[in-house]
DNA sequence: ATTCCTCTTGATATATTATAACATTACAGA
DNA sequence: TCTGTAATGTTATAATATATCAAGAGGAAT
């Protein structure tokens, strides 16, 4: 199995070029739906987007006023909820901080790959194991409407050093 | 299938014996593995085991109290990591809460139940479905430590209703 | 039994995360 | 233009969690 080797200027295009990319899946379902991505929701989702660890929503309060937004905690808290009620951010519980969804609107059962090294968070492509769980759960007589899936363990770029 | 008719009655013997069984549990499991198990420690632990529900720091601070412990947060929240330490509890991430455990010391990879009408929490007997999410993030190159489940729907006794 | 060490608890203060409540502004539609 | 709804601004405070240092309890080594 062969592999082109990607250098760091590659993948800094690949990382702007998925950065647009989501920029714009978001702004064109948000007029689908006749949402509204105010700038400090579209700063936020930005912020979400450029960071590989969770982000608190302190620490996104400290940027957005880096960013010359003049904004208290329910500001960004209520970014956070707009973003999550609409899938474009995920809220990982077991560190409350808020990631980046690249999959607006579609109603999937997230998984997250929590690094303990580098804190890395990254969503996995969900796994059929997820439908799995929900069926079995039924057999139990419990109604899955949603799943969150946390796991932690070492990264592939961690893991690799 | 018969199924036998359960009184409330007998199912409150259930409960205090299953009540029984799982603190002579964890002190078996404490003697052996000289781990302290002392009396605010206990209660916190039967405090866990007498609510269905997931219980935050706070308001095991207040049962404590209740109880005739004179504790500060801090004792509940060392109390707790004990108990979570040693697998005795679980944290739900999803609502900062605490729970029971009753497998004591055995390293398994918890599924929880929420129950969005009655709040209560109850782990799934650990599914096959597990271990297959963490050979399919292996293969996308993540190496599994720990998984933490939360699933959030309807319990069957809300179901019933 | 005393000393020493370690683990646990006591107590105070403070950090971090999150929301309640109400005033103001923006903006789409009648 | 009016008017209603949604979004933001602002202040205050609630809820969750930890840092720090002092004091006590109990085992094991001498």
């Amino acid at each position: 199995m062969t592999r082109k080797k990607v250098s760091a200027n590659d993948s800094a295009v690949d990382l702007r070029s998925l950065f647009a990319k989501n920029m714009k899946n978001i702004e064109e379902y948000c007029k689908e739906h006749s949402l509204k991505l105010t700038p400090v929701r579209r700063k936020v989702f930005e912020l979400l987007l450029e960071e590989k660890r969770g982000l608190g929503a302190y620490r996104i309060l400290d940027l957005l006023r880096e960013a010359g937004f003049k904004s208290q905690p329910p500001v960004a808290y209520r970014a956070l909820e707009f973003l999550v009620e609409n899938g474009f951010a995920h809220k990982i519980g077991s560190q409350n901080s808020f990631v980046a969804c690249t999959m607006p609107g579609e109603h999937h059962a997230p998984v997250f790959m929590i690094c303990k090294k580098c804190d890395s968070v990254s969503e996995a492509p969900s796994s059929p194991s997820v439908s799995d769980l929900s069926h079995s759960l039924k057999e139990v007589g419990f109604e899955v409407e949603q799943t969150r899936i946390e796991a932690e363990g070492i990264c592939s770029s961690c893991a690799d050093r």
